[in-house]
DNA sequence: GAACAGAACTAGATCGATCTAGTACAGGAT
DNA sequence: ATCCTGTACTAGATCGATCTAGTTCTGTTC
């Protein structure tokens, strides 16, 4: 890892030398600030280009009394979080800000991930479906403007998370006006969301006037396959079966169709989020929607003005297709 | 994303002046080095903690002519990539550096990223499965020591690598040995280790004197189900399928599932890369597994004394699971 | 042609750390 | 008493940018 290069890259001083300027000069071209003729922009970034100068950040960010620079935890392992830091990068470029992303791993914990992001000096923190709890929440929250995705934080920082209870409704109702009377729900636990989307469900099966019917169920493919093995084993099946999330659901249809169960004629089945995997074609899986643009978005106004409270819901999107559908 | 504190977080310079010793002595503290007494050491330490400091890492980069850092490229959607990652932060941990991240989006290209980390003065690249042609490729390493990960660069790089040939080998004689005489290769093109892997495939098919037969597969799930679709067609099935990739071995599972056909009985299928995906009891695909921290170890030890053409590569390793199993 | 405004440009301080080249002082050898 | 050595500590330069407070220069206006 030997630098190749006699004495580094070149500096700002070494541009304003070799065209004849002051290094303030080159400063304020590089910045598009006002104070320089246009001729002389040109000319600097020619000999620039020519250095193969590029304005070193470090110095840049030392420099500026803010970063602009939002710090993003993310789990590389997870899916959706993918789909958010993806949607984050314009979100924030539209405001000016850079991103600097810190995964977690098993061995590096969510709190040397945020550890890591202080030191940077990031002006903010974006945490997605962050695990710790809300006492560790408020501790960071008090030190940078902070904002937790896809997770209720219950007022310890400010949230920008889709409106999980209107979820779990919106996938009850569907699944009872495609005239289905025996809906089980398999239950996420005490996830970011998990009550959310129960409470939903439970809602809209009051409303429709038929009876409850939760089962445990989990967050993976596995504990999704566990659940619907159960199910197969009853004395009568039900013939519709809503999935805390969608990769819950994919286990499901996974066990039902080694079964032969006709889905969706026999039991339909709707998951929660979104993901690639079940918009395949062959899966095809139902589901309701989470906007990651819209979450995005919402994440960095809010750690851009945070309100300590705050909390931005986003709806939730029905979407149709094989598992529920025609 | 005002910043709440008056005058922003303290420096070493209030952490010298609260303890009463000089700027210097704060920094061989907080730095471990020598120069400093016993007891000193503990009372700087202390009243830094009382004011909640913490060295800035911006500062702390600009003044160091090294800044100790790799960046690191990658796909927040490809699994694989996400598996690399995990890997690399204790890979370069022990190597004393740290890790900065950079991702590839639709809107953000692999340029875009690597520009990015250049600014930050990073002092060397690791790019996942980069798609850069390999001028791109040589431009990159002659700025930087730079690593490309499980890809070939034809020494345009170096490469911390698969040995994708030997896999396809593992792939097909495993087949073979299974009883198989009726394999299709489902073919991934150009990509990474894309022509490696159907060599490998090939050569093992010649050995066994069986004949080949090369469809053009792809890369992910769709790619494997529309192949799997033009299979059925055929007047008569093969009896084993191996596969560019897991991604595209599990589209062919859930066809020739929907399909009816017995797997592994009546056809044996196998994919390459050994992703979370297919490690799911109820899918229990056959893989090639590729050795992820391994990879990780070589990508970092190359960045750090990186001869122009060097290369590591990692022997694969066969995973029978169901697909292909009992 | 004096006064003035605005544009173009520059010198020098500054951000918060590290690094170099010192100074001060203790204790031991001569 | 003098010299030496090593440890503990400090002043000031430095990294590469930005920012403030100027200085020139050019062109208008009265």
């Amino acid at each position: 890892m030997a630098q190749q290069e006699g004495r580094g890259r070149p500096t700002m001083k070494d541009v304003a030398e070799a065209a004849g300027v002051s290094r303030a000069l080159v400063s304020i071209v590089f910045r598009d600030a006002p104070g320089a003729g246009e001729e002389t922009r040109r000319h600097v970034r020619e000999v620039a280009e020519r250095l193969g100068y590029r304005v070193d950040r470090r110095a840049q960010l030392l420099r500026q009394s803010r970063t602009r620079t939002l710090g993003v935890v993310f789990d590389v392992h997870a899916a959706f979080h993918g789909e958010i830091v993806e949607e984050l990068y314009p979100a924030a470029d539209s405001r000016g800000l850079a991103l600097s992303l810190s995964a977690i791993t098993p061995m590096r914990t969510e709190e040397i991930a945020v550890e890591s992001l202080l030191d940077e000096r990031v002006e903010g923190l974006v945490l997605l479906g962050s695990a710790l709890p809300a006492a560790a929440l408020m501790d960071v929250a008090d030190r940078l403007p902070s904002v937790a995705v896809a997770r209720p934080t219950g007022g310890a920082m400010p949230a920008a998370r889709t409106d999980d209870r209107a979820g779990g409704r919106l996938a009850a109702r569907h699944l009872v006006e495609l005239g289905r009377r025996r809906v089980v729900y398999l239950d996420g636990g005490d996830v970011a969301g998990g009550r959310e989307r129960r409470e939903g469900h439970l809602e809209a099966m009051a409303e429709a006037g038929l009876p409850a019917d939760v089962v445990a169920g989990g967050l993976d493919e596995e504990a999704g396959v566990r659940a619907a093995r159960e199910l197969l084993d009853r004395s009568q099946l039900p013939d519709a079966v809503a999935a805390f999330n969608d990769r819950c659901a994919i286990g499901v249809l996974d066990v039902l169709l080694r079964a032969g169960v006709d889905v969706p004629r026999e039991i339909a089945v709707i998951g929660f989020d979104d993901i690639r995997a079940g918009r395949l074609e062959t899966i095809g899986l139902s589901t309701i929607a989470q906007d990651a643009a819209g979450l995005a978005s919402d994440a960095v106004d809010l750690v851009v003005d945070g309100r300590p409270g705050a909390e931005r819901v986003r709806a939730p999107r029905l979407v149709v297709r094989r598992t529920t559908g025609g």
